[in-house]
DNA sequence: TGTACATCAGTGAACGCGCGTTCACTGATGTAC
DNA sequence: TGTACATCAGTGAACGCGCGTTCACTGATGTAC
């Protein structure tokens, strides 16, 4: 082994065990939010304590509370874009269809991440502007791929998909937050609901651009 | 003056001052509502003072803050229910559209109103069930209104009506969540936009009622 | 490779602070006769 | 009406608690030669 090797080698690893404990604290933040607990209620401490290091390590890894939200924000953000491939995916396979395999699939997004879920709900009406900025830009992002799908699929103008767009995110997303307090049973209803309240929309706005030609 | 009489002033004396400094503490939590500050991060020590009270008065009044909380969700529904009446009475003096007129009526409330529509948005996702439970009640309300409408001059079907109010409301409140952190030019670029998808989700509904006859 | 020094992730003690809640009290208002 | 007693809204002192943050430190890891 050369110099240089040793020298990568070694680094790589104090660096490691640095990013497994920024890991530890971010994998501990999340598991401690809940119905119950919310972002801006969990303290310091109580995240140091559920990853098991001294409060005074945390600002080893992060400079406030207000800076782990924002990491726990785009994880979140992240995971909602990787959702959204899985359903590209799933729609490809040409199972069902697209507006009902959308809403399973977000449902489903709802159900095994749902504190995740609970980070963005609170967090885009929260008393702090760069949390709400953060979890508009991932909604945003959502929004404006599919736009492009359905500029594709129905040659809309610009404007118009992108406003039918954004009506449907957020229809399933406030829908993503009435399931939270459901049973299952309550669960399929609100699909349902769902599935129909998007299906008035992609006809209306349909509609709309049939009567500009 | 009869004993009776004497009694009945004096006591309504006494209840009087306790409903004034009820009054105080509630006006008192609505006016430290902000951008910046949500009603759970608001110590029952900071409503006092800002009530000019001691803080153990705070308990002649409430049993903790989440009694506060929950007087608070109510009266700020309270407002909603009667800009929802507002609305309907510039709607019958035949002034503009039914969506133009209930959208710019909402967004006049959410300007005016900011801090009480701020609670009801924030505790809509918020970390108590009662507390969500109260504002989910108040849309509810708000949607049966609506839908009553919709199957008076449509004669949509209950279910058809009740699934395109709660649409209708779902945008025009998330829009409401929008506006805060916009300027006035913004506002009324929303505006359009949330106009343009209301118009989608009633033509819609609509096309949909058609193809069933 | 071996040695001397530098870096830096993690620590425990200590701080001052605002909090919710209890308690026994005061004195104005209300009631009985 | 006047008197004696009851009620009860509002209070100030005191409590124990968990918090965020600072500080000087330790010792394992990394670097230079």
């Amino acid at each position: 082994m050369s110099k240089k090797d040793v020298k990568t080698v070694s680094s790589r690893t104090r660096a490691e065990q640095k990013e497994q404990t920024r890991r530890a604290i971010v994998d501990a933040a999340f598991r401690m939010l809940s119905a119950q607990q919310s972002f801006a209620n969990l303290s310091l401490r109580e995240v140091a304590r559920e990853a098991g290091i001294a409060p005074t390590s945390f600002y080893r890894h992060f400079k406030d509370m207000d800076e782990l939200g924002l990491t726990l924000v785009d994880e979140a953000g992240l995971m909602l874009r990787q959702l959204m491939r899985q359903a590209r995916a799933r729609i490809a396979k040409g199972g069902g269809s697209i507006v009902r395999t959308s809403v399973e699939t977000f449902m489903e997004f709802v159900e095994t991440n749902d504190n995740e879920f609970r980070l963005l709900l609170r967090e885009r009406s929260g008393t702090s502007k760069a949390f709400r900025s953060a979890v508009y830009r991932e909604l945003q992002h959502f929004i404006e791929e599919l736009a492009d799908y359905i500029k594709h699929t129905t040659h809309a103008n610009p404007k118009s998909a992108l406003w039918e767009a954004d009506a449907l995110v957020t229809i399933v997303f406030n829908a993503g937050a009435e399931a939270l307090d459901l049973n299952k049973h309550q669960r399929e209803e609100l699909s349902k609901k769902v599935i129909q309240q998007l299906r008035y929309i992609t006809k209306g706005a349909e509609a709309s651009r049939k009567s500009l030609l």
